[in-house]
DNA sequence: CTGAAAGCGCTTACAG
DNA sequence: CTGAAAGCGCTTACAG
């Protein structure tokens, strides 16, 4: 009796026929856009659900010029970090009414773009989203150009014109690095994800620089890879990598991912942590603090910072709020967490380590 | 010169104008639809990059009569286990030049079904979606009566009609649990999810209960719980329910997220994993092979999982592919992880058990 | 090879 | 309170 199968045929103009009134006026009723007597009203809602009626918003975003959408765009979803953020967006999105037409890069420029030409043609209100390098970056450009409202999360852009919510990726490892200091660490390497595709790689790695510079100290050596290889993959390219990283007693990685798995290569090169090397992540997932020792890090609100942005975005759409500081940075808490202990030895020059602990 | 600034108001009417042509012949050279002289295409293309036009999805979609795009549906973004599966589906969806529309329901039916409403005013051309209980849910109803084409994920509908990509949870769960019995288990306890929202768990659980069953031991003792809980609420849990759970010499966890976070749990209590107390998660997430003692589980093909269903979606949407067996069934794999040891003291029955490590 | 016309489903002044 | 009409941007027979 109610809600028919070929609902998707239904439209406003069968509405009309049943109620016996105009289009217009099922509209307006449908939407309580304007008057509309009781009886009016009453049959057109028991049409609408006789019929099964569901308004098609494709008509509705055409006429209106505005499809509600917003885009948002991650690097990838595997990352707790982006997926977290991705919850954030969804909850602030959804309770304003709008769809989230959503889409990963897999940290590839080229497909940044692509899929900036795919949501400006869906006529996107807005979007959201990490790319590679906010300092360059012809989607970010692009978007300038059409005058699409956009806001970046993660990326800590040098253009402070371009709005974004993030956090202070400097000041966060410097102050994780002095602290590495104050334990009596001289020799520290920075691991981290490729920077041509990770500006948040590169901020936080300057912030160890400084921090090591401003204590009289040489530079961090530096070691790029991938997050996503295998714990064997990087056992291998550590260990390798030792004698040119300057036999570390500490690793300083670029987020939490890497570091678990650092720690497991380390396992399986023999090296203990924190006994043998201190290592820290960066982001504060939150499996980091149920391992054992908990995993020392940079905890970042990610959650909120997803919804931060969405506001942020929502507003800049509705038009509502003036010009304001376009690099928003929302508050880190450094975790000292069991995976660092003083070097060594005690002696912060000191070559002698323990091995083999297994 | 190029690409003007209000390209957002830009259609195929000004490119037209600019060409010299009619609408018609724009739309055939842009779509490659049909025929044009070597002129006209230049001068069409000429116009829409002069222009910077884009054609406008929501026009194209009305006179379709297909948004083309595809519904996601999943329970959280937070467990990597959906937040895999999604990266799946993107892929596939991408190769196919399919938008996808993502929500969450945070494991709520009410919400499952709300989230169904809009996608279908959306017009989307299918669903890709976990529900709570693809046994009992008004959204799948709403999707069978309505006639959307539609996938399940993880789901394992006992109406074996529903389409459906998983593993076969109640299978492995008996696997995973012989092999427990293997090790001279018998007290084994199963912590899931709240059933009410997760037929999963629900199915793990009876295969755990059938592998008891079949060695004529005693069914498992259940401790329902949330997996996003915090390490201490889990302590306090486990800690009080102990008794009630008969003393267990081994944990079942309906996730790795949850055995994780149980083992976290259990060494506030002064308990040690595997020493004290064995513990198996389910799903294989990435992360629980890096830990030490690596996580007992069951590795399921994730990411396949949402490359599959996605395909499978994008089939039945285009018809191109005759009724077959509903629920397709991924191959899992046991991974006995170092998390799992033999009975404390050997004796299948034994009370004692060593307490306070730390 | 090209164009005029209809129409996808909706909303919104405008007139009554 | 209600309806006729225009039009959002596009595609697709149809005619030439």
């Amino acid at each position: 009796m109610v809600a028919d199968d070929r609902n998707e045929r239904t439209s406003i103009r069968q509405v009309a026929e049943r109620a016996g009134c105009s289009l217009s006026t099922v509209s307006r009723v449908i939407n309580r856009s304007g008057p509309a007597s009781a009886t009016t009203i009453a049959r057109v809602e028991a049409a609408v659900i006789e019929l099964g009626f569901r308004p098609n918003s494709l008509g509705q975003s055409l006429r209106r010029q505005s499809s509600r959408a917003i885009g948002v765009v991650v690097p990838s979803f595997t990352n707790p970090v982006f997926a977290a953020s991705v919850a954030g967006m969804e909850t602030v999105a959804r309770e304003a009414g709008r769809p989230l037409l959503l889409s990963s890069t897999g940290y590839d420029r080229a497909r940044e773009l692509e899929i900036i030409e795919t949501l400006l043609c869906q006529r996107v209100d807005g979007i959201a989203l990490t790319v590679a390098d906010a300092s360059q970056s012809a989607a970010l450009d692009q978007l300038d150009q059409v005058g699409m409202p956009y806001v970046l999360l993660y990326n800590q852009p040098r253009l402070r014109r371009r709005p974004a919510v993030t956090v202070d990726n400097f000041a966060a490892t410097a102050e994780l690095t002095r602290y590495l200091i104050g334990l009596g660490h001289t020799r520290i390497a920075y691991l981290g994800g490729r920077f041509g595709t990770t500006d948040r790689s590169r901020m936080r790695f300057e912030g160890c620089v400084a921090a090591l510079e401003a204590a009289g100290l040489a530079a961090p050596r530096l070691l790029e890879l991938d997050y996503l290889d295998s714990i064997e993959q990087h056992a291998t390219v550590i260990g390798q990598s030792m004698p040119r990283l300057g036999e570390p007693t500490a690793f300083l990685c670029s987020n939490d991912l890497l570091a678990i798995s650092v720690i497991a290569a380390l396992r399986v090169l023999g090296l203990s942590v924190p006994d043998d090397i201190s290592v820290a992540g960066f982001d504060g997932i939150a499996i980091g603090q149920m391992l054992s020792p908990g995993l020392a890090t940079i905890d970042t609100p990610t959650l909120a910072m997803g919804e931060r942005a969405m506001q942020r975005l929502l507003e800049q759409i509705s038009g509502s709020v003036p010009a304001r500081n376009a690099v928003e940075l929302l508050r880190y808490e450094f975790r000292p967490g069991g995976t660092l202990a003083p070097v060594p030895g005690g002696n912060a020059g000191g070559r002698e380590r323990r091995r083999r602990k297994s």
